[in-house]
DNA sequence: TTAATTAATATGCTAAAGTATATAGATTAG
DNA sequence: CTAATCTATATACTTTAGCATATTAATTAA
């Protein structure tokens, strides 16, 4: 049975999606509490959020990335390398303005492997 | 027009967001219970995904998309008509996949609850 | 008609997101 | 040094995603 592999579950935001909030944050050189003024969102939480303690709603992330000039588009698996080389030719090399990464894919970063099932 | 609106917030994932998500199960002859399966997730949760009633955390709706052979990808906004127009172009006109549209801006979709009760 | 499948809804519950406030540990300016 | 800023953390509280279950309605087939 191997088409019942269940999707471990992320604990936080991939640690590459993070790093890219963060990167763009102060990039405009905006505080956690000016990124949250902007969004309605309280300071702690834009730091919960940064250092992986929570996971955020879609909606809230949504928001966060689109103050930061970004957005999460749905993109069919067989693209995705197109659209990260499209992203990084985009980025000047060595772009000073902090955009590098895009976030790609699982990493499985501190995923709980454990559920038990039924 | 004013140019700093506040964000308004999303009550629900954009309709056609959902509407891609709906159309990418059924594309796969998929009902809400098995697609439920894959994720561990039971048909009520979603259906009320789909429907707009619950906004899904973003790793409960990254493990959807993945598992219906999507991502979701952190695009700069000047990109994202390119990316955009990436998409429509890899869709074949007449694809047998649901593959249509692409979720992309706000749309101001309030979600008013569709109460058609009885 | 009956029976099975699919999808939406309702209730109750738990876990966690989200809010508000206060504060400690850094860092930087004075 | 003090004072201010930025960030992370802690506590308490409210809201809601998420889970389990049952039910309704509509569809589909026999």
């Amino acid at each position: 049975m191997l088409s019942h592999l269940k999707v471990a579950r992320l604990r936080a935001l991939p640690s590459a999606l993070r790093l890219e909030l963060v990167e763009a944050r102060r990039g405009r050189s905006w505080s956690q509490a000016e990124l949250g003024e902007r969004l309605g969102l309280p300071q702690t939480h834009i730091s919960g959020i940064e250092t992986g303690k929570t996971v955020p709603r879609f909606d809230t992330l949504l928001d966060l990335v689109r103050v930061l000039d970004r957005d999460l588009l749905l993109v069919p698996r067989a693209l995705v390398p197109a659209v990260q080389a499209l992203i990084r030719n985009h980025m000047a090399p060595g772009d000073g303005e902090g955009e590098r990464a895009l976030y790609a894919d699982n990493e499985a970063e501190e995923a709980d492997a454990t559920r038990s099932q039924a």
